[in-house]
RNA sequence: CGGAGUGUGGCUCAGUCUGGUAGAGCACUGCGUUCGGGACGCAGGGGUCGCAGGUUCGAAUCCUGCCACUCCGACCA
């Protein structure tokens, strides 16, 4: 992409609603433009992020075997009546009324959506196990959003739904889910830590938190530093299998937030040098609630016995829309974003400082060209701006590698390739450095 | 939902107390000089001062009502 031809609406300036320093920095990034309180445009780069975001969910949640369907942003209000939760969710509901007066909501959550439809086709126990997964907008009317797509009342979610024939089973779906989270965090280059949960409006008994460890998250976490070391299992981790070693490690070391913190404990289990207590940003939550929707909808499969019985459920969901913000606050200099590769919106940019000049041109030229030929996704600022506007702008927008085309440079045969997140800078042949970009 | 604020050009803000022809910086347009870390000069364009009433010769400014947004708290993917 030539920057020329791109929309890139950067603010020199920080407008003045923004508290946070992801917020300011995806609306001086030009990445989201705020429509009313918490509802977002999003512009073409943070939309290339929150694309990146999704497809790595995506892959990872095939990869444990769920299965993609999409469920529709509207759901019926008299749905919400079979399973009792229609007057519980209260205000946080938007409730709509259509032209045949018929009650409407934008969905807040799926499960007595996903439960209509499982219960509409499934009856026999060989149809098990399931786990059908979505990613879609959701509407929470918040009393109060607030610190931009962190907490909108608009937001994208992958929401997973398992159904199993008993506990035992669904306990192995819920396993694979928390497995598939570590996984998915870790490729966006995160330290997502799972922590003891309580289980909230959803109910059930067993339920983690997924919680990225950043000074400016909300909730206050403790944890044993052990468990920032764990190992995140490797792609080729059999889903079939027994999981419950892995999640019995990970969940056997000291994680709780303040809602669970237990002091005492706390102080039992971890020695004092390895205690750690810090702000954390909720990315993540996995939940086996049983029987809780199944039983009211009646949602039943007949067992080998030939006996009917609820299906036992679990839920899991991801906030993408939020981890957008979530690796920026995780991930960010005085300058700007610093992306992770695999979610940066362009995985290079080429800076060039004199538009014009002819050998500029041919070498910028000849890398676009290759980067984009080796599927690098560069983008170009072929603009006629002042070399210190380039610099400052590749780094806001946290583009991870800068290739700087300067006509100093190329009089010597050189270009130099800035890393963003180390500030380093090598003075290379332009092969060289495209080379050293995988082209 | 309780409490506190703010609405003035695309952005950051001054002007409001004490009513008298709407301002600055950034951004934008043109010209010139600059040109490896957000340049400079000159000349321009752009605002029903959130909305609706009211007071007044005259309202961004005073009064009343409404709306939107923000912050603190409670709540929350």
């Amino acid at each position: 992409m030539r920057l020329s031809r791109f929309f890139l609406p950067v603010l020199k300036e920080t407008p003045a609603e923004a508290q946070i320093v992801s917020h300011r920095l995806m609306l001086r990034a030009g990445m989201i433009r705020q429509e009313a309180a918490g509802i977002y445009a999003w512009l073409p780069l943070g939309f290339k992020v929150l694309k990146k975001i999704e497809q790595i969910v995506r892959e990872e949640q095939d990869r444990a075997g769920a299965i993609e369907l999409l469920m529709p942003t509207l759901q019926l209000a008299d749905l919400w009546r079979e399973s009792g939760r229609y007057d519980d969710y209260g205000q946080e509901m938007l409730r709509i009324t259509d032209r045949h007066e018929r009650e409407l909501l934008y969905g807040p959550t799926n499960e007595e959506m996903i439960t209509e439809i499982f219960r509409s086709y499934v009856r026999s126990y060989k149809d098990l196990p399931k786990n059908l997964y979505h990613i879609q907008w959701k509407f929470r009317d918040e009393q109060r959003p607030r610190f931009g797509v962190m907490r909108g009342r608009e937001f994208l979610m992958k929401d997973a739904y398992s159904f199993d024939v008993d506990e035992a089973a669904g306990r192995h779906s819920y396993n694979q889910m928390f497995v598939a989270y570590l996984r998915t965090f870790a490729r966006m280059g995160l330290k997502a830590i799972p922590m003891r949960a309580e289980t909230g409006p959803i109910g059930g008994d067993l339920s983690h938190e997924l919680i990225v460890l950043a000074e400016t998250g909300e909730s206050v976490v403790y944890c044993d530093k052990n468990v920032l070391d764990l190992p995140i299992p490797g792609e080729d981790t059999d889903y079939q299998s027994d999981l419950s070693g892995i999640v019995e490690q990970w969940s056997s070391i000291y994680a709780c937030t303040e809602d669970v913190h237990e002091q005492a404990r706390y102080e039992a289990e971890v020695k004092p040098e390895n205690r750690l207590e810090t702000r954390g940003i909720e990315v993540g939550q996995v939940f086996f609630f049983g029987d809780k929707y199944s039983k009211p909808m009646k949602a039943v499969v007949a067992g080998p016995d030939g006996v009917e019985r609820p299906v036992q459920m679990g839920s899991y969901g991801v906030g993408v829309s939020r981890l957008v913000a979530a690796i920026i606050e995780a991930s960010h200099d005085d300058n700007g974003i610093i992306w992770p590769e695999s979610v940066a919106p362009f995985g290079v940019t080429i800076l060039s400082l004199k538009p014009g000049d002819a050998e500029v041109d041919l070498a910028c030229e000849t890398a676009y060209e290759a980067l984009t030929k080796a599927g690098r996704e560069p983008l170009y600022d072929d603009r006629d701006e002042r070399a210190g506007g380039k610099f400052a702008t590749a780094d806001l927008i946290g583009m991870p590698w800068q290739l700087i085309v300067g006509p100093k440079g190329i009089a010597n045969g050189e270009v130099e390739l800035k890393n963003r997140k180390t500030g380093d800078r090598q003075t290379l042949s332009l092969p060289d450095a495209l080379k050293a970009l995988g082209a």
